[in-house]
RNA sequence: GGGGCUGUAGCUCAGUCGGUUUAGAGUGCCGGCCUGUCAAGCCGGAGGUCGCGGGUUCAAGUCCCGUCAGCCCCGCCA
């Protein structure tokens, strides 16, 4: 029985319609003489009515079957009967009497169901993917992925950008991240690297001439797994020659909304507000600021620096920072949730949380006794609080003031409920540092990678100090998550090689690890530049997931294993033997 | 490598201060009844290495140690 129509998609204008549908059985309902069937297929549900004065044949193959049979079912789209009808279901006001049944196939019982609201331990999901994939959800997810992967094919095929394919074996690439290897057969000894990103590849693609390049990249790195991170991952790869950065912002806003009206249309407001690396931290102590809610960070330093309170002024005399946030309405909250409160400072690495309580006729604080009457006046002037407002403040060196009060902003951002759910907030965060101070390795390192463009105005700071170049380099950002990063890439060589100078790469180690595009760059470079949205991300963002796992087909576990294939496992012998390879693993139990 | 949470029936969970018989509930599964349900209903039944190993104790699902797995986070990583 060869399908005419799919499930989910028979209306009353179908009505008398004689219809043949293939899928899977959600859910029966056996009343003895009639049985009612929940089929499904990709399009959705309908009730499939078996009468037996309709047909004695296929009522008996409906009391046979089972949850998640494959099933043919021959009938009539017929109305439901008056009263019986299921707003709850599209196709609710209608339902098929069947005239003949058939088992394609039948199934096991199924190790856990998604029919009913309880939610399955991820574990048991991903051991039986394919079952969990046949969910709403996941079918939801699916398809929105692809409805993003087509958008993006769409709108950037409509602007001029060829789709190049780069190799998955290829040679370390100067991302940072630990490298996923392939040992070669026929060169013994001898390994690729999958690509961290085509990064290299996508520049050396300016050079030949393509001026517009996009790809949905695999890209690969070997480094523990977050709920935002796996070890492979797609990213919209996006590279294009005679190009300022004004130009990709455009263009990435534009891609931006359209992915978001062609998928859940949704209208992104455009183009993007920006904010230089700088401000973000400054105002938010992230580079990835969430602006759908204020709270911003409110310096105290220059306060804290004359006061009577040790900690405060010890910490300013040592070049530390006092700064805070202000929490509307939570002046009444009790000891007990302080301590709390500065539990999870604590963990994000500040030393302590010093609160304030404003109220009509005072400012109430444990350190209240440190500050003068005209300090805390200043204090609560600064952040405008009203009586009910409390005040938290942290004094550390910035990168942990800056660190902790981001937590702690984000997580009072949602037990206050000022995030509205529904809102996408994108930004822009511009000139990112060039180079980052790598403490324990005591050098400078590319904050990006090691081609990024510095600013213009930056290059006498080469040699005075590096750590206040900036670089050419954005991100953008959703609604708190990164989303992607780009930069306008050097391409002239003498700039490249003042970069390699700070971060210590000299000559003979450039050729070794890229000379091949050095020497590209020598055979007549276009100024280009590009970005690099994170695909999954971003449509983690257009499900309202909160985890990369839910828009992956088959996701890896944190431990980088795939539970139901259970890769990765032993190799054979004989095959690591073809590879010349020895295993030394260390002694186990 | 480190911190936190979780692990009891196929699934979702409860199990108090260490002690009441055979470790429970809902759901699913199996069987029976049932012609308008849509989480169908009613009756009956099967189903357990309490993650695993060790220890304390007269007695351990419960306490202690170790270990494994999943998740969240730090480190790491755009």
């Amino acid at each position: 029985m060869k399908r005419t129509a799919h499930c989910g998609q028979l209306r009353a204008g179908d009505v008398g319609q004689e219809v043949i549908l293939n899928g899977w059985v959600n859910r029966r309902r056996d009343h003895g003489g009639l049985i009612f069937i929940d089929m499904r297929d990709r399009s959705g549900i309908v009730q499939i009515v078996f009468d037996p004065p309709t047909s004695e044949e296929a009522h008996a193959i409906a009391t046979e079957v089972r949850p998640e049979f494959v099933m043919a079912v021959h009938g009539t789209v017929q109305r439901r009967p008056q009263g019986t009808e299921n707003p709850d279901l599209p196709t609710g006001d209608v339902e098929v009497i069947a005239g003949e049944a058939e088992v394609l196939n039948p199934a096991e019982t199924p190790p856990f169901s998604f029919v009913d609201e309880t939610e399955t331990d991820e574990l048991v999901r991903l051991k039986y993917r394919y079952i969990d994939l046949r969910s709403p959800r996941m079918q939801r997810n699916l398809r929105l992925r692809h409805q993003a992967a087509q958008a993006t094919r769409g709108f950037l095929t409509q602007e001029g950008f060829w789709e190049v394919e780069t190799p998955i074996l290829f040679k370390p690439t100067p991302e940072g991240a630990r490298d996923y290897l392939v040992p070669s057969r026929v060169s013994p000894g001898n390994f690729y690297a999958l690509p961290q990103s085509p990064q290299i590849l996508k520049q050396l693609l300016m050079v030949s001439g393509v001026e517009k390049y996009f790809q949905l990249a695999r890209c690969l790195r070997d480094e523990d797994l977050r709920a935002d991170r796996q070890p492979e991952h797609t990213q919209i790869d996006i590279e294009m020659s005679f190009v300022e950065q004004d130009d990709i912002f455009r263009l990435t806003e534009r891609l931006f909304a359209h992915i978001f009206k062609e998928t859940i249309n949704v209208d992104l407001p455009i183009p993007f507000p920006r904010m230089t690396y700088a401000e973000a931290m400054r105002r938010y102590g992230t580079d990835k600021p969430d602006i759908r809610f204020a709270m911003e960070l409110t310096d105290l330093t220059d306060i804290a620096e004359g006061c009577e309170f040790e900690i405060f002024r010890r910490t300013v005399a040592q070049g530390g920072q006092v700064k805070g946030i202000k929490a509307e309405g939570c002046g009444d909250y009790s000891r007990s949730q302080i301590d709390q409160l500065t539990e999870f400072a604590k963990v994000h690495k500040a030393q302590g949380l010093v609160s304030m309580a404003v109220t009509e006729s005072e400012i109430k604080s444990p350190m209240a006794k440190f500050f003068t009457e005209e300090e805390l006046g200043q204090i609560a002037d600064r952040y405008q609080a009203k009586a009910g407002d409390l005040v938290l403040m942290v004094a550390d060196k910035p990168e942990i003031v800056a660190e902790s009060l981001d937590w702690l902003r984000r997580e009072m951002g949602h037990r206050l409920g000022l995030i509205d759910e529904n809102e996408f907030a994108p930004l822009w965060v511009t000139e990112f540092p060039l180079f980052a101070w790598d403490e324990g390795e005591k050098r400078w390192d590319a904050e990006h990678h090691p081609f990024c463009m510095p600013h213009p105005d930056d290059f006498e700071l080469f040699q005075t100090d590096p750590g206040e170049v900036r670089a050419q380099a954005y991100d953008v950002v959703l609604n708190g998550v990164e989303l992607g990063s780009g930069s306008i890439r050097i391409h002239r060589r003498d700039i490249q090689q003042q970069v390699f100078d700070v971060l210590g790469i000299d000559p003979e180690e450039a050729e070794r690890r890229f000379g091949f595009l050095l020497r590209a760059f020598e055979y007549g470079t276009p100024p280009h530049g590009g970005i690099a949205p994170g695909f999954d991300r971003l449509v983690m963002m257009l499900c309202g997931e909160n985890n990369i796992r839910e828009v992956m087909a088959f996701p890896k576990t944190q431990r980088a294993q795939d539970l139901m294939s259970g890769a990765p496992s032993p190799a054979d012998p004989d095959a690591l033997r073809e590879l010349h390879i020895k295993l030394d693993l260390p002694p186990s139990e």
